[in-house]
DNA sequence: CCCGTAGTGTTGACCCGTCAACATTATAAT
DNA sequence: ATTATAATGTTGACGGGTCAACACTACGGG
């Protein structure tokens, strides 16, 4: 026998199935969505893709950094971001130089056509969020950057306490308590 | 000049830069730590992907159905199932044996070893998600969903609105049945 | 000064999700 | 019945993100 709940199969509309009460398949979707609208969104008005609209959007706000300095702000990724700068860089959306105090690092820039198309989305992706803001009330607006900042709090915690056996996280050789 | 925010770049942990509060960014940053901790979580307990995962949970509800009303019912994209669910017949976690009252349907039923990997599994994904909600107020646990709801919906709406103007939509989701 | 360690950025390999095209079958229209 | 249209499921192609290995540089302690 079953626990279901409340809903059933067939033509009709089911409501709610269980994946819907799911952190994460929600979160899920909802990315999917977002980002469906955003590439679509970035390539019709500047053809960008949404990576390097972040780049832009750090430099623009930065002014001049470093690949590792927006890896540590916005958590990409080092490999996408090196991927993604070398291409904004061949389409010379940004320049970079190498520093003289550390040869490790790039300096980078937005060049003109860099702020152009950064300019050019800029309209749209921000009239995109202030529409998902629109159908929010104030409480769930405030509520929502809470709510970001607590769930990535508590895999951040999760993983650190899972991960407190041995010093490194490698994370492949936690044995779990039975099974496999 | 620059109108920036009260942060500076250095060594020393910068504050809230301008993504972190776009709604896009957050969900996306959000969803590959959930992403990443499922992984780990089903792969270790049970060898199981996040979409085997959500194909068992929903075949574990419906009891038996067909990979659209999957689609249907979760927005996932049919190719993707269409590989999924071939994979997790090779793995014998599901069987399907076509209807004979419609010849495209392939009827999905779950094996035992496949209610056992889904067992195996349960414990964990459940005791992450209490803990997920733990660190949420009852008032924040009830806002969350209407977020995701609300967020979806605008989505959904500004691509119509934005739809109007050309033909195509692009459309993650599979249309629900028309019907309204 | 030297060596071990940590940080920076590049690259290759890989998998997953997305999209489009397609064959097949069901349904609706006339 | 015939035909057009919609739905189901498969497949190929592609792009993007993740991970690990690597080379190179900087730094700190002996």
């Amino acid at each position: 026998m079953n626990k279901k709940s409340a809903f059933r199969r067939g033509k009709p509309q089911m409501d709610s199935p269980p994946l819907d009460q799911m952190i994460s398949f929600r979160v899920s979707r909802l990315q999917s969505k977002l980002n469906a609208q955003a590439i679509k969104i970035l390539k019709e008005h500047a053809d960008l893709t949404p990576t390097q609209w972040r780049v832009l959007v750090m430099l623009e706000t930065l002014g001049e950094c470093t690949s590792s300095e927006i890896a540590r702000t916005t958590q990409l990724d080092k490999g996408l971001l090196s991927r993604t700068i070398k291409g904004m860089m061949q389409h010379r959306l940004i320049k970079g130089q190498p520093s003289k105090a550390n040869k490790r690092h790039m300096l980078l820039r937005l060049t003109d056509a860099g702020r152009d198309a950064y300019e050019r989305a800029r309209p749209y992706m921000q009239e995109r969020h202030e529409l998902l803001l629109d159908n929010l009330s104030a409480r769930e607006r405030r509520t929502m950057f809470d709510l970001f900042d607590k769930l990535e709090e508590s895999i951040g915690g999760a993983e650190a306490a899972a991960g407190e056996a041995k010093g490194v996280d490698t994370a492949i050789n936690q044995r779990p308590p039975k099974f496999i």
